[in-house]
RNA sequence: GCUGGAGUGAUGAAAUUGGCAAACAUACUCGACUCAAAAUCGAGCGCCGCAAGGCUUGCGGGUUCAAGUCCCGCCUCCAGCACCA
């Protein structure tokens, strides 16, 4: 369409062929890997043709080829020269039956994406790329730019970004710190203890009691694989390091250090801070290992919605408050109270006078409430804050309560005043109720469950016991308890440097060259490419080493710097690399200077509209983010983001709404459909199955229904007229403009469902007339050409057209032929549609209502009653309100 | 568990700002054409009811003259994240 109202459009297609599926497929036949990707490419290229599909062929690129990949060796170079590529000996993540070293990216729940198969930890030197130090910019740019709000969340939930503390808890007798990364430097009065994890530097050094138990632990932690590691429902597990004790910095306090493999030695520091009272890793740590819980934050709870919700516009009234838990004398069975007014349930909940003991004010509460006399005080369980509306005195409250538990010495009761028994009944619940009738109040619930059992409270909330910041709100003080701890705020991010290297024949050589004299050295720009060379050989190796070492033809070179004795790196690089930049060549395929001519990338890029699966949406979308950015900053491109819309389509599934697989033989092969039913009627019925954007179940029968709708407009061909004086009747003239009007919205919207409906409709409407004019028959196929190029372009030329229809022009709307039709406005009496009648466009309200009253059908369901209320939609419907 | 998104006939699905729910298509039923079948054409097609009419957008409430659409609570499914301190 764009192309059709004369943009100039660039829509290319091309191959990335490099990696394992190529591979795996050419191990399997015995096939050299470049020769099945000749086939393979060559079929698809076929197929795509065969349906119609107008990409720009002579722009077709291919990541493995030489030409090619010249440039993606080039930009690696660029990259190692800003020090962005450096290889470190890391630990990896290993498939053993792909026999590849992963990246993080690639690492499912510990499962290799690929295969499934369950990953091992292998060290390993690896070239890595620091794109850690754009996490910030591939974070915040996310702003800039028009993606699907999914793919964004995924892009940030990738990237990991958290805002928090670096804090140093001293090591009692020694002059190592602890570092600790922590988001919640306001529970730092509640820290019972410290956790390093197993990796951790200073666990060796620490030099603990029971040294041999804890390297035991160690050496257990590190065999295990991620899904042992990393399962949050697993039990923890730690090792204490006896007579190691860490200085809290906020209040001196010593506290003893463990080694447990729940904390993560690559995430912050490798070290946390533990408070139980207020994380429920920490909590469930300390109940399995009987650590002190340290109680630090009281609950706040704040209602924003409903009736009770806080008026924005009013002030906050401070209350002291009880909140009194109350047993029976007899049963497991707690005092409860219902409210008649709001239905609401819950506890006795009372003020307390000023000056007055709290255990006091509970059992004058308890008396006056529900009329129990003798209560015996045991102990408070806590303290919450509740900001709410008061419905009944009409305020804005900001509670502070105590809770307070009672026992009921008996049943010895005063009747109530007649005020509070209006207010509220007295119940008794059993203990095992109580959670139910408590349920949809957040303080009463958490309450409850506090009494029964200390859980942790992981939410803001107000500090206690934590000297002069007690009384604080958590959020308010996070950064000055931080201060005054001498910790710094930091950003941490879950991103890690992209692991490049991989072990294997398929794929980008990387262009290194090591010395033994001069260490790494780049391979000269004028060397490049780096080619793969022919092998028989190029399956994987168990050692982990690449197939290519093997090749000592081609692995033994001079050195560039001092033509010493040197060889090649036998690392490939990942299959993302060659997509990290594939669109910016298609802007100038064949350029032997540069990657692209820098006047051709100041003009297209960056991409308009990127359109593909949610599959590429975290690590490639990721990575050629990145390899942007970097491009931009050596003043490659002139663009700092890519692309600037990203959408995805939905996936077509197999009959079944599962996958399609080939293995279970689920895959539908589109060149027998073209065969039976034709291109056009394919490529219709795709786009008519449902929204773009939603994943819809294959169903070949459905293909008839577009087969037909090609047939028809085919055989309205015959009744097209070349009469320059015939008109369409005014109906079907108005209808017309509409659909153009449809189809050009819906096309922007990419509502193809709906377009071609509208289409259908309009060819049904054709078919009526027993003669087209031929300019109204060839804006209809106009409209067609996007969906059914073959049907339509055969049309237009045998209508005498000479140049092609995909370059004509788009219809433009005529407002004046759509305007002056006539509507049918509805009549409505009490909600209900009871008559309807028709008349022209932008008639005057009272005109609609005296009409819509005169109808015989509005006056029998009148009858002798009187409108209460009408109410006039001009052009839309009138609704009248009788009792 | 957290964060998004969705839930409408037998089926795929439509429904600009709240304004006639089910457009368009498939399947199905009946009829025409035919010796017959297919194809094609015509009619019907949410549910209950002979009809008048009533009911209907996952469930329960609410706002409104009017709710698939807005608000509150719940259920189910899909996607993403998940020991990230």
């Amino acid at each position: 369409k764009h192309r059709m109202q004369g943009e100039n459009v660039l829509y290319p297609i091309g191959w990335d062929a490099f990696g394992l599926p190529t591979e795996n497929y050419a191990i399997k036949t015995g096939k050299q890997p470049k020769l099945v990707t000749k086939q393979n490419t060559d079929n698809f290229r076929k197929q795509l043709k065969s349906l119609g599909l107008s990409f720009d062929w002579s722009r077709e690129i291919n990541t493995t080829d030489p030409r090619y990949f010249k440039w993606t060796q080039w930009i690696f170079l660029k990259m190692y020269e800003k020090g962005l590529a450096y290889k470190s000996k890391s630990v990896i993540n290993w498939c053993p039956k792909d026999k590849i070293g992963l990246a993080n990216e690639e690492v499912v729940n510990g499962r290799c994406d690929r295969c499934g198969e369950v990953v091992e930890k292998r060290e390993k030197e690896q070239w890595m790329l620091a794109i850690t130090k754009y996490a910030d910019r591939l974070y915040d740019d996310l702003d800039t730019v028009d993606y699907l709000e999914r793919i964004k969340i995924q892009q940030r939930n990738w990237i990991g970004r958290s805002e928090g503390a670096e804090l140093e808890f001293a090591i009692k007798g020694s002059k190592e710190k602890i570092k600790v990364f922590t988001t919640r430097p306001d529970t730092l009065f509640g820290v019972t203890y410290v956790v390093l994890a197993p990796e951790h530097e200073l666990v060796s050094k620490l030099k603990p009691r029971n040294e041999k138990e804890v390297r035991a632990y160690v050496v257990a932690a590190r065999k295990k694989n991620d899904i042992e590691r990393t399962d949050a429902n697993k039990e923890k597990t730690g090792v204490k390091l006896d007579g190691v004790f860490a200085i809290n910095p906020v209040n001196r306090e010593e506290v003893p250090v463990f080694v447990a493999d729940y904390v993560l030695a690559d995430y912050g520091t490798g070290a946390v801070m533990a408070v139980p009272a207020h994380d429920e890793r920490d909590f469930d740590f300390a109940e399995k290992y009987k650590l002190p819980i340290k109680h630090v934050i009281d609950p706040l709870f704040i209602k924003r919605l409903g009736s009770d919700g806080i008026r924005n516009n009013e002030p906050l009234i401070e209350r002291d408050a009880v909140v009194c838990v109350v047993k029976h004398w007899k049963n497991d069975a707690y005092l409860c109270l219902k409210w008649k007014k709001n239905d609401w349930q819950g506890f006795v909940v009372g003020g307390r006078e000023e000056n007055e003991n709290t255990a006091k004010s509970g059992a004058r509460e308890i008396h006056e409430e529900t009329g129990y006399k003798n209560v015996r005080f045991i102990r408070k369980i806590t303290n919450v804050h509740s900001q709410f509306y008061h419905e009944i005195k009409k305020q804005n409250r900001f509670a502070h309560f105590e809770v307070l538990y009672f026992e009921l010495v008996d049943g010895n009761r005063d009747s109530i005043s007649p005020e509070e028994v209006a207010l509220h009944e007295v119940v008794w619940e059993e203990k095992n109720n109580v959670e139910k009738l408590v349920e949809h109040d957040e303080d009463m619930k958490y309450i409850w469950k506090y009494f029964l059992d200390h859980i942790p409270y992981t939410d803001e909330g107000i500090l206690t016991n934590s000297e002069k910041f007690s009384g604080k709100i958590s959020i308010e003080v996070k950064k000055s308890i931080t201060e005054f701890a001498g910790g710094k705020w930091v950003t941490k991010y879950k991103l890690r440097d992209w692991i490049f290297s991989r072990q294997r024949y398929w794929g980008e050589p990387i262009p290194m060259i090591h010395c033994q004299k001069c260490g790494w050295v780049p391979v000269p720009e004028r060397d490049l490419p780096v080619e793969l060379p022919v092998v028989k050989k190029y399956q994987p190796t168990d050692t982990g080493e690449s197939p290519l070492s093997a090749v000592s033809k081609w692995v033994n070179v001079k050195c560039p710097k001092c033509r010493g004795l040197a060889h090649r790196e036998t690392d490939t690089m990942p299959n993302w690399a060659g997509s990290s930049w594939y669109y910016l060549r298609y802007i100038d395929p064949k350029n032997k200077k540069a990657m692209a001519d820098r006047k051709k990338l100041d003009y297209w890029a960056p991409v308009d509209w990127y359109n593909g699966g949610m599959e590429h949406t975290t690590l490639h979308l990721l990575y050629s983010r990145f390899w942007h950015k970097f491009l931009f900053d050596i003043g490659a491109v002139n663009t700092n983001e890519p692309y600037k819309k990203r959408t995805s389509h939905g996936l077509v599934l197999a009959e079944g709404g599962e996958k399609m697989s080939k293995s279970r033989g689920t895959v539908v092969n589109p060149d027998e459909l073209v065969k039976t039913y034709g291109a056009d009627s394919l490529r219709l019925y795709e786009m008519f199955i449902g929204p773009f954007d939603q994943a819809v179940s294959w169903d070949s029968r459905g293909l008839i229904g577009p087969r037909r709708f090609i047939e028809r407009v085919w055989a309205l061909g015959a009744k097209v007229s070349v009469d320059k004086e015939l008109k369409l009747g005014r109906e079907s003239e108005s209808l017309l403009q509409k659909t153009i009007q449809k189809v050009s919205g819906d096309i922007e919207n990419m509502s193809f469902n709906t377009a071609i409906s509208s289409l259908m409709i309009l060819s049904n409407a054709f078919e009526k007339e027993t003669k087209i004019p031929m300019a109204d028959f060839e804006i209809f196929l106009k409209l067609l050409a996007p969906f059914a190029p073959h049907v339509a372009e055969e049309l237009w030329r045998d209508l005498g057209n000479e140049k092609s229809i995909h370059v004509s022009d788009w219809p433009i709307i005529d407002e004046s032929k759509i305007a002056e039709e006539s509507i049918t406005i509805v009549v409505q009496i009490n909600g209900k549609v009871r008559a309807s009648f028709k008349t022209a466009k932008g008639i005057a309200k009272e005109t609609l209502e005296k009409t819509a009253f005169n109808l015989s059908d509005v006056k029998k369901w009148i009858g002798d009653k009187k409108p209460e209320k009408v109410i006039v939609v001009p052009d839309k419907l009138v609704s009248i309100v009788i009792k």
